[in-house]
DNA sequence: GCCTTCTGATAAATCGATTTAGCAAGGGAA
DNA sequence: TTCCCTTGCTAAATCGATTTATCAGAAGGC
């Protein structure tokens, strides 16, 4: 910038008016902004965006916590953000804490160090113990200061079970979310009260858990072999994510249980992979990526509004039943 | 700082000195020093990393480049690039560029007014129009500048086609990647390369290519349709990868074609879905987090390099086959 | 007693922008 | 002529740290 000040003989002063169109470049004479204008890209002159964030304390930058990167649920969401962030002109840090509470715990802090304006936390319980404007997806939890984008998971829980009931199913077999995914209880509640509102029994007998941090198909593989092996009698597997859905279905085939004709089975999330399985998956689909994009909204509206304003404390968005060929009427 | 210079008594200077010890510290008492960590703790004193940054022209920021960031690909990437930035201290900005050339061409230059030390570029064409140190992934032009990480191709089509060979198959469809995947074409040279090798002819009549951006099965499912409109006789299908793999066994399936018994389909990659798939699927496995911890690495290394020293200019990592249910002895 | 060296700090410059207050020149009104 | 107002621009403060040069005083050597 000095170069360029120095080039035409004019003040950085002046070449900052202009460059960022401020009020003060009115009384600036319509040639001289252009003589401006022509040397910055004769010169590909681009601001130190660190030292303008630094004069203005705006970083147009935000901060996204997820569990782990490589995994459906984030990375659909992510997706979403980044759409709109993108848009808008910010940028965005990821973290990904695996768990970790003494990462959950700082992260928050580290991000804001470095000027994240915002932060969105996805699928993880976060304490809002930073100062700073935050969406939670999946939080569950209400903290002050966090706006938390969530399912209904009662309408979820609903569009299953009765999908399943009006096949005929009755005994109906379930896999329960891992302790650390913050859906985990609210959806395990809707999916009891649904139940008793229904006339289904759910039996604990029937009820399995996940129990490992990883993300792939084998925790649900594992939990459904061990449920297997008092031969139990059920119809119908309702698990809690696709990915525990296909490996559940595995453990069915494995032992000699045909999906759908044995065993229908449905999921929830309706990630990529769904309507490619084998069976395709039944499944209540999250609207994931919009999810994203409302958080990164909601968080940017935020930012931006006056400090002290008012903002949603929640947002419910609506999950749809996507009928596949894992679910199949009793026979 | 100022506040906490306040309250001790002591210059901004000093304080400096202490907190980053830095060598000219040695001249301050072990008791100051002591005093100053303290009220740093008590005031829970976060330097802000914008201003050391602007000082001292170093960020601990790379920034990402990916097509997509909702897909096995590159999220299994960033995994591993995400594991080792973390532990080194840095932080990353992720952008997808959607394969528009615009925001190709432009993001490095965005990333490194943002003062990112390094740029990662995944399975993108980087043309390396920016001075900051550059490590392609999949990259496949030696651009001045760019450490490329590849993958061994022709190893890889070799673990394949000798499998394939090997259990009797010698008419073998083939599912070419998208014109704008980095690696297409390095892979199809190989494949072509290895079957002369191997005295396997490639029919063209056989060979279908993806031709849609979108990370779905659903483009390998529509080619492997048209593939299989002229009623064509092949016993196996060497696809470009594990996605348009499980679309094509979905096209298969749906034509009356049962995988393996009456074709054997293999992938490429190995992502998190392939070996839960129906049949599970035989893949060339990619190792993809590998490849992005060596990406970070590499990067890494050549940022705290002295400017003008030496790099590598490629790195190449090996596959190794996985065979699972998808592939069987030719009938 | 004088000179040097070491100790324990600090003042001030700097990074690269933004922003506010204000200056000088020219024109118009009284 | 004088005063005021606009036009066109700049000096200087500022953001929050780092870093270099320097300084006062004490201690040690001759």
């Amino acid at each position: 910038m000095k170069a360029l000040a120095g080039h035409l003989g004019l003040s950085t002063a002046t070449i900052s008016l202009v460059i960022n169109r401020s009020p003060g470049a009115r009384s600036i004479p319509h040639v001289t902004q252009e003589r401006i204008w022509a040397a910055a890209r004769k010169f590909k002159y681009r601001p130190n965006l660190m030292a303008r964030s630094l004069r203005q304390k705006r970083s147009f930058t935000i901060g996204v916590m997820v569990p782990e990167i490589s995994e459906g649920y984030s990375s659909m969401v992510l997706s979403g953000v980044e759409d709109h962030l993108f848009q808008e002109g910010y940028f965005y840090f990821v973290v990904s804490h695996r768990h970790r509470k003494d990462l959950i715990e700082e992260y928050p802090h580290l991000l804001r160090q470095r000027a994240a304006e915002g932060i969105i936390a996805v699928d993880t319980v976060y304490s809002g113990n930073c100062d700073i404007p935050a969406v939670s997806i999946s939080g569950h939890r209400h903290v002050k200061g966090v706006t938390n984008i969530v399912l209904d998971h009662n309408l979820g829980a609903h569009l299953a079970l009765e999908h399943l009931h009006r096949l005929g199913h009755t005994r109906i077999a379930l896999i329960k979310g891992q302790d650390f995914s913050s859906d985990t209880e609210t959806r395990w509640q809707a999916i009891l009260s649904v139940a008793r509102e229904l006339g289904i029994t759910i039996d604990e007998k029937l009820t399995v858990q996940l129990d490992s941090d990883s993300p792939s198909p084998e925790v649900g593989h594992r939990v459904t072999r061990k449920l297997l092996e008092g031969n139990p009698q059920f119809t119908a597997l309702f698990a809690f994510n696709d990915i525990s859905a296909m490996g559940a279905i595995k453990a069915l085939r494995e032992t000699g249980r045909r999906v759908p004709e044995d065993v229908s089975v449905i999921g929830w999330d309706d990630i990529q992979g769904a309507a490619f399985h084998n069976p395709s998956l039944t499944t209540v689909r999250q609207p994931l990526r919009q999810m994203g994009v409302v958080a990164a909204e909601t968080l940017l509206k935020r930012i931006t509004a006056p400090a002290g304003a008012d903002y949603p404390k929640e947002l419910v968005l609506e999950p749809e039943l996507v009928v596949r060929e894992s679910t199949a009427q009793k026979k």
